[in-house]
DNA sequence: CTGAAAGCGCTTACAG
DNA sequence: CTGAAAGCGCTTACAG
């Protein structure tokens, strides 16, 4: 407030020095050019339509912003240009749990692929539907245009205000049928590694359920049903068996394996990997060995759990890496994009995963297995 | 190019319709309540400084912008201030790997505490010095001011050129020494987790070491050493196995188990819970029970592992969410960030993990244990 | 207390 | 081929 002299030289020392350190901008670039800005954006951009810079000028330019170390503003140019290639991902938490994190990855490689940034935003389960708009109006203050919502598991979402009608549901289906999802396609998954336990001569299949992941618990039972029936099986109620998706929800095998002989599993099909990890212990905990007095497999191929259990066991894929890069395509309307998919009849997009098999998986023998008849 | 009056109709139309689309601005807000910009900009952004805007004033403006559903558009604001609330959270991969994963979900939570944005850019593991420094470029080009650099797992790295000096890097160190580093304080956990086992009663205990984590790996032996000496006991080399930190790592404990009697060890610390869990199959192999024959703890509390393995194992949890939090308060300057963490001789701040007791401990006994003359 | 005006760093018709 | 000028949506001295 004094302004005396001295406090104006010590201002003017702090601007110069501001001046001096501050990133260089295209002004500068075009002045030590010798050009217009409008001239120096025209060939730092690449534009051509039309333009013919000669070569001599852009030369001149490029020399230029070599020089003084020149790095667009994006901010800038994309208030100019009303347009950022930005990409929003909000997410309950995929990023930061093991399971579907493929799907991260996959989606911001293919959108660095594009050009595009993705933003990616956390929310954390079960986040209030009012913490999720917020976090939403927060991307949409930063002018993001588009939007995926990634789900740590596959299940129904009630889609937050504020999203965009383009905007792409991954892992999820979004109630309302107003919007596009991507999911796993969860009951040809179930069918396929159901019916490698019936080709390899399993006759009693038991499925060990979750009973809290409504849409693709569901699914994966029909697929499970669905390789019964085509193999002229029976659906049997009693070894069906609704648990909990974790290690010791596997352990409810254990009243299975207490059941007479003749009315006994030979295999057993378990919704998702951890709950096969149980049920590996059950089995062992009764002296069953896996797979010669007891078949398993499971589903998820989840990383440090599948592949490192003893046997390493046989189960199905996920399409994380697909449906991440399909998100991105979908939401940037890449032209062929759902060229490889199946046609959705219900607007949700269902996509394969793989069998993997591994060695928890042989014929049925001894007093558990029942030699089929055709073998 | 024709340009007829029928196209122009058609044009004008367009231009109508986004005009009547388009996110309403501070200036229409400004118009629908009767101010100017500078007013509506003044009460919106609640700045006071000496400025007094009559309530009725301050409503009207408020009422408008609601009525409109009007939001600020950040990049403008931005370019204005000359400031984006954004902070660079580069990474080798840490938000895809289930490892070091609350550290991301801490950091992002800890961001937004102070109202800012975290731009997460994933790398993958030994991405070029290239290609980070292009990802750096890229957040330096969207105006971001501070940056993180994120390991998976703790590691000494080169710093990528165009990072600023006041970058803190996570779970990895920064050679070089001009940068501030937060990693886990490996020796204490090490340390720690040890002296349970000596407590127990274990006078001989293994080190099952990975050979490929030269900074982990050295500091946990460290701990090791110093737990062993503190107790006047003395390290033997032969139960000092190196292997690597995967769960067939761990088998390499039969080796020591079929040692004479009196050479076997009771006990063994291993270098993550991937080795432990191998050490426990190879335990079972042989016919050994955790932990009434052999005692086994591990390092790291990884998700999915080391609380589901059967028994629970005892182990070190990576103090992950402590250092994402610290970490932004350092790059944001928070007065008082360092109060709680213990000075760093080195620059480098290493944070205590903590002894999660769970169930593989238990005093040595039988052929295996050497009661201690002093219980 | 309030508004006109400048300007952040770009791009883009438009005119020469 | 090239430049002057306008303008994206804000904030902020500055003047009334």
């Amino acid at each position: 407030m004094s302004g005396g002299p001295r406090e104006g030289r010590a201002l003017f020392q702090e601007v110069k020095r501001l001046a001096t350190t501050r990133r260089p901008t295209l002004k500068d670039v075009a002045q030590a050019a010798g050009v217009s800005t409008t001239t120096a954006s025209v060939v730092l951009t690449n534009r051509r339509e039309g333009v013919r810079v000669p070569d001599a000028t852009r030369h001149r330019v490029q020399q230029a912003a070599e020089d003084l170390g020149y790095r667009p503003n994006i901010l800038a140019r994309s208030l100019r240009t009303q347009t950022t290639r930005t990409i929003g991902f909000v997410s309950d938490e995929v990023t930061t749990t093991p399971f579907a994190v493929g799907m991260l990855a996959a989606a911001q490689d293919e959108a660095a692929r594009h050009g595009y940034l993705l933003f990616v935003v956390n929310l954390g389960p079960n986040a209030p539907l009012a913490l999720q708009e917020q976090a939403i109006d927060q991307l949409a203050q930063h002018q993001v245009g588009h939007f995926i919502y990634g789900c740590m598991y596959h299940r129904v979402v009630d889609p937050p205000a504020g999203l965009p009608a383009d905007a792409v549901f991954l892992n999820c289906e979004a109630s309302g049928g107003r919007h596009r999802s991507i999911v796993p396609d969860e009951r040809q998954g179930a069918y396929e590694v159901v019916k490698e336990l019936i080709e390899a001569g399993h006759r009693r299949i038991a499925f060990l359920d979750d009973h809290r992941h409504p849409p693709a618990s569901r699914l994966r039972f029909n697929g499970f049903r669905a390789a019964l029936a085509e193999h002229g099986l029976e659906y049997e109620p009693a070894l069906h068996l609704e648990t909990t998706p974790f290690v010791r929800g596997g352990l409810v095998l254990s009243d299975l394996i207490d059941l007479p002989d003749e009315r006994r599993p030979s295999a057993v099909f378990c919704y998702n990997d951890r709950i096969a990890m149980g049920a590996y212990r059950a089995a062992r905990a009764r002296g069953l060995r896996v797979p010669e007095d007891l078949s398993i497999v499971g589903f998820d191929d989840q990383e440090f759990i599948a592949s490192e259990l003893d046997p390493p066991l046989t189960t199905v894929r996920l399409p994380h890496r697909e449906m991440g890069r399909l998100a991105i395509q979908l939401v940037l309307d890449e032209p062929g994009a759902l060229d490889d998919v199946p046609e959705s009849e219900d607007g949700v997009i269902r996509i394969a995963g793989e069998l993997v098999r591994r060695d928890s998986v042989a014929e049925p023998r001894g007093a558990w297995g029942q030699r089929t008849p055709s073998s």
